[in-house]
DNA sequence: CGGGATCCTATTGGATACTG
DNA sequence: CAGTATCCAATAGGATCCCG
């Protein structure tokens, strides 16, 4: 039993799972391997995502160590959002879940 | 935009993370990886999950080509749970999952 | 033995309005 | 520009009882 964020797991692989679980953090795990985007980039990357949304998973991927928030003390405010070294460290996982999920579809359409 | 099984999927890892997101099934995969298991032997292994989840989270695996139900027509009924090869493709993966959240709990202790 | 049916709670996500 | 705050709907999951 492994402990971690008031919740009990019972394999390792379900942190990764809560980590990357919500319905637009690998969206923005994806954009962000790519470059650096400030917040309104990622709002028109990601049209149907409402604010409120794309600003809870931003703070909860941050406050997992997956993405840094840079705020730039200037006016109009300014901030960018970019992976960490940890948050890197899932992009090759996450091109195999990519190229898995489009194998599943072939399969599935023949 | 890929649509499938009345959800709009923006990224074909999607796909796959919908298939083993649910309590119990990345526990039921691991397990399943191993070897065959009947119905009862997998509640003793998983005795966190009711009846209800762990026939609801085998019965999406089935439907979604992850894992084959044999059952036997004998009394008492007999009824066995093994991966299917679909199954069977996404145990590397799942390994690498179990990895990367190894890492990440040890990180996150330092 | 291997479930199904019903009822209830908790968590997730959406719509909308407001702000330093 | 980059968010908060509030209210509401949908889904996931849990407790309990029943059945061929």
């Amino acid at each position: 039993m492994i402990k971690f964020k008031k919740y009990d797991y019972q394999c390792a692989s379900e942190i990764i799972l809560g980590l990357i679980s919500g319905k637009w953090k690998v969206l923005i795990l994806s954009h962000l391997s790519n470059q650096t985007f400030r917040y309104n980039e990622l709002q028109k990357l990601m049209p149907g995502a409402t604010q409120k949304m794309l600003t809870m998973q931003l703070r909860e991927l941050e406050n997992d160590g997956l993405v840094i928030r840079k705020v730039y003390a200037v006016a109009p405010p300014k901030v960018e959002y970019f992976l960490s070294p940890l948050g890197l460290s899932l992009v090759p996982m996450l091109n195999t879940l990519c190229e898995l999920g489009s194998d599943y579809l072939k399969n599935k359409q023949t």
